[in-house]
DNA sequence: CATATGATGTGACCAGTGGCAACATCAATA
DNA sequence: TATTGATGTTGCCACTGGTCACATCATATG
């Protein structure tokens, strides 16, 4: 075979094992529970003992961590996307809104290791709580920004966005456990958004959809 | 000993076992991690071999489902206490929402472990989804009721007693997560509820709170 | 009262898991 | 060219969930 080259003949060295493991993990995820996603899996998938994982992770948590990170990353990525292009908070937070809970569903198992229970865990990992701040930030800003136009009522930008955030958050777990349908644009999120809508936004909404009679 | 009696000396049956694992378990949910609940410790600290709990339950989920449903059934009774008493929506709201995260910051690992990755499978048990409906039915029929006396607007009472869940559900979350402080009472929960009340509030809202400045 | 029978608990054992330690392999530098 | 540190491997350990054959007992039946 080929010497000189590079490839084929699997080498030793894997050469970037560190991310084939985390997206051999993600691969998993796809199709197990982030329970039953084992080390051992992830590794012999990637044609690695694994022990090797190791060498690049103190621990299992830590592999799952990493997936995490990426998986915030991501979602940053997609609520960025969202607003893109649109001045009308309205418009953005509808928009957010179904990239969010889309997310989630795409992202089903990633998503549920994201928010579940080792959260706390991974927040003390730089990387973690880095990548899920600047997730939450891409609402916040665009709360703040809103407020500065009359568009939303002027009241802490951070309480406005977390109650946002956990609206969203509830409900991409109510379709996640299958209690909802796996259209997006079902009732419930259009409905729970325009409720929560109507609840935060200012006196003098420069753009009120329809004059319809509004304003408590 | 005494052999007339039954106590005193560990009799070969344990009597009661099933729920005594139930509570074992609960027990240990106490201080460790959903994950890290295992049956063998659960059946050791009830001083029985581990393949006893075979004989009670299927399975290890079904063990875990079991805590679930009481779960659920505590919870139930929590919001049915919190209502009682009060007949303004408002009220009522306000402190089932209270009686909610509380539960979930009492209860922190069974909330977790309810609302978990194996909530769907879960909800296959008859037992579970019977107690969940229980307790999400407190919600909507406080709800409905509302409605009727037109303190809430005429939406699918289904559509806003989700909505109300899936924000406290995600309320609760971030309180166990500990993203916010331990008071129940903090700036968060108000303000959530405060700003979906506003959202779904009828349109002849009987007492629209006292002018009072209230706190804010 | 004696005995048979089914419910309940036990111990031995299995495969699979996360993690550790000693060793093997290799790339890069001195 | 030799050494060294990074990377991957093998062997091992404790632990877990689960199955099996067997032990113990409560109770119904003769």
């Amino acid at each position: 075979m080929s010497a000189s080259k590079k490839l084929e003949r699997k080498p030793y060295h894997h050469g970037d094992l560190r991310r084939a493991l985390i997206e051999a993990a993600i691969e998993q995820l796809h199709t197990s529970a982030p329970t039953e996603v084992s080390l051992r899996g992830v590794a012999e998938s990637v044609g690695v003992s694994h022990t090797a994982a190791y060498r690049h992770f103190r621990d299992k948590s830590e592999l799952m961590a990493a997936v995490s990170e990426t998986g915030f990353l991501q979602l940053r990525d997609r609520l960025a996307e969202a607003k893109r292009g649109h001045n009308l908070f309205r418009r953005q937070f509808e928009r957010m809104s179904r990239a969010y809970i889309a997310f989630a569903l795409e992202q089903r198992t990633t998503y549920r290791l994201m928010f579940g229970p080792r959260f706390i865990e991974q927040l003390t990992r730089a990387g973690v709580a880095e990548s899920a701040h600047a997730a939450f930030a891409e609402l916040l800003t665009a709360v703040m920004k809103a407020q500065g136009g009359g568009e939303v009522r002027g009241e802490s930008p951070f309480l406005i966005s977390q109650t946002a955030w956990a609206l969203l958050h509830g409900l991409a777990l109510f379709y996640l456990d299958g209690e909802l349908g796996p259209e997006v644009d079902s009732a419930i999120a259009t409905s729970a958004c325009k409720f929560l809508w109507e609840g935060i936004q200012g006196q003098r909404s420069t753009v009120d959809s329809a004059p319809s009679a509004k304003k408590r």
